[in-house]
DNA sequence: ATAACTGCAAACCGTTTGCAATAAG
DNA sequence: CTTATTGCAAACGGTTTGCAGTTAT
């Protein structure tokens, strides 16, 4: 599973285009959760007539494929990061916006209690914790 | 803490018109979580010149005056719901939208848990588990 | 060769806003 | 009476889409 992504969108038969080989590096070098435009803005600076669109359109197909997850922090613009990077959750400063990742093995195993509970079998998951944090202890 | 909507609205002295009186209703009476355009459809069988900004308005109002929640569940659109309505936490089906309320004593305690040990004091909190559930059990 | 992909610009959809008219305190 | 609120319609911002031209296989 340490496959790249570029490795992973071959091996779902999905054909690399030249706008397509870039947006799966750029994503590959993000360490953050980088929205659309923040990723057309370091894609344009490798091939500058790429156009937002593809943008768009790219990570949609990549997202369905399972290779990157959309995430949706509620300040209106999707953000993307590897489906492959090892697993965590999200803590969202909503004053700032500021995103920080988490992971708790206690919440793994809450997440399958609480689906288990509830009389469903959860097959994806994703767990943001929106919170004010006021001040650093 | 058994008060109305309206109450909650008079207490904070917000200054309420015959729209933010009919809004407020509808909100009182709803017992899952409409997005704007509902509330919009159900406030205009009461008075049917409502507008829709009014509607917008309304609860942006209600939200910053902390009498509503803000859902963001991902799929473009807001929800709202009593601030005051017990605690709980959502389940989205992302597949059909569906939403599902639990609440759960030991998911109160880890979002606890869980900012302290990340160093952060969390004030207000919202929890929500995206998932897919594949079958009733 | 041909079906899929691209860039462009226009459309889209939920939400916000400027304005003149209206209503609450 | 004064200031906040309303309805309208236009603007907004992120995202999607129709189309004609281009590219991967």
């Amino acid at each position: 599973m340490t496959d790249t992504i570029l490795q992973r969108c071959e091996q779902k038969g999905l054909r690399m285009t030249s706008q397509r080989k870039i947006i799966a590096q750029v994503l590959e070098d993000a360490a953050d959760h980088p929205d659309v435009e923040e990723l057309y803005n370091r894609a344009s600076k490798i091939d500058l007539t790429i156009s937002i669109a593809t943008v768009y359109r790219t990570v949609k197909l990549f997202d369905e494929a399972g290779i990157l997850d959309k995430l949706e922090f509620g300040d209106g613009r999707a953000r993307y990061e590897d489906a492959e990077r090892g697993h965590h959750d999200h803590l969202i400063d909503i004053n700032s916006g500021r995103v920080i990742e988490f992971m708790d093995s206690d919440i793994e195993k809450l997440q399958e209690k609480i689906a288990q509970k509830l009389g469903y079998k959860l097959m994806g998951h994703k767990l943001e914790l929106y919170g004010i944090p006021l001040k650093k202890s």
